[in-house]
DNA sequence: TTTAAGACGTTATGCTATAACAGCCTTAGG
DNA sequence: CCTAAGGCTGTTATAGCATAACGTCTTAAA
C-alpha cells in the first residue's frame, strides 16, 4: 500500500518520534483520558509512518508483538486519538496521519505530494467567511493533490 | 480573501430533471463521449437524488428494471461522469453528486448540511496562494460540514 | 470488412469499517 | 471493604465500499 521508504528525508516535526509520543501522552492526560500502553504502541506506529498510513497496515504492524489484533482494536485507537486532534483522518486515502499540534479555530489543511507522499499541514487559512450566509461550519476536509516543490524540481 | 466566489443555485435553481439530463448530455457529447441509455438512466438517478447518493443505493435503484447490475456497472458510470466532471465524488460521505456546471481552473466547495443533508457547491475559492512554496495543486477536496442558515433557524 | 477501442455483464475478491457481546480493570461511593 | 459503573480490550461476525479480470457485444475508424 503506503511506499514508506519512498518517502522524503525530511523531518516534519522537528520532533523524536519519542518526543512527540510524549507530547501526546500529555494531551492524553490533561483531558484526563487514558494514554494506555495499546495506545501508545499504536500512536507511535502513526508517528513512525510520517505521513499518512492505513489502518489495516497499523494492525499488521502490530502483529505478532501483541497477538492477532482485529480491526476495532486499531479503529477504536485511531477514533480515540481523533476525539482529540491527535490524528487526522485523510478522507480521500482512507488513511491517518499524526497531529501534535494544536490549532485552537483553525482547520487543518493538507497537501499531499503524489510523487514521494510527503504532506504538508497547514492552518492558517479559514473558511467561514467563504461559506453560504449563515452557515455554521462544525467540521471540514481539506486536502490538496500534486506534486511538491522537490517532486518538481527532480522531474 | 475576496468573495468572487460564484455560487451554484442548486437544483432548487429550477432546472428540471430532464434539463440536468440533457444538459449532461450535451457535455458528453460535445466531447465525443457517449451518454448511452445505462448512462442516462444512472445520471437521472444522480441527479433525482437531489444531493450526494450512494453507489450501492444507485445499484438498487436499476432494479429490476435493468436486471440485476453488479457494482461495476454503477462504479464505471460514476467513473466516467467523474472524469468529465459531471458528478463529484464527496470523499467523507462516500458519495457523489451531480454537478452540470463547468468551472475551469476552480476547485469544487461543498458545504454539507448535516440536519438536511442540503448541499451548496461553490467554486470561485483559489486555493493555490495558500500552498507550499512550489507545490503545484492537480486535485483538491473540500468539505465543510455543519449547520446551514435554514436549520439554524429552525432549532 | 477488418480491426481496435469502448461499453457492458459477470464472477470473484479485496479493502474499509462497525455492531454486538464478553471479560477485565479501575474508580467512586456507600 | 464491597459493589456498581464506566472505560478499555478481545473477539466474532457482518456490513459497506470498491475494483481486478475476463468475456461478449457494439461502435467507429481505417
Amino acid at each position: 500500500m503506503t511506499d514508506n521508504t519512498a518517502r522524503c528525508e525530511h523531518d516534519h516535526s522537528g520532533k523524536s518520534v519519542s518526543e512527540q509520543v510524549n507530547a501526546a501522552r500529555k494531551i492524553c492526560e490533561s483531558q484526563n483520558q487514558r494514554f494506555t500502553p495499546l495506545r501508545a504502541h499504536i500512536y507511535e506506529l502513526i508517528v513512525r509512518a510520517d505521513g499518512p498510513v492505513k489502518a489495516y497496515d497499523l494492525l499488521e504492524q502490530l502483529r505478532p508483538e501483541r497477538g492477532s489484533p482485529k480491526p476495532p482494536t486499531v479503529y477504536r485507537a485511531l477514533d480515540f486519538f481523533a476525539r482529540l486532534g491527535l490524528v487526522h483522518r485523510v478522507e480521500a486515502l482512507n488513511a491517518y496521519i499524526a497531529c501534535d499540534h494544536t490549532h485552537p479555530g483553525h482547520i487543518a489543511e493538507f497537501f499531499i505530494c503524489e510523487h514521494c507522499d510527503d504532506v504538508e499541514e497547514t492552518h492558517g487559512h479559514n473558511h467561514e467567511n467563504c461559506a453560504p450566509d449563515g452557515f455554521a461550519i462544525s467540521r471540514s476536509v481539506v486536502e490538496h493533490y500534486g506534486t511538491c516543490a522537490s517532486c518538481r524540481d527532480s522531474a
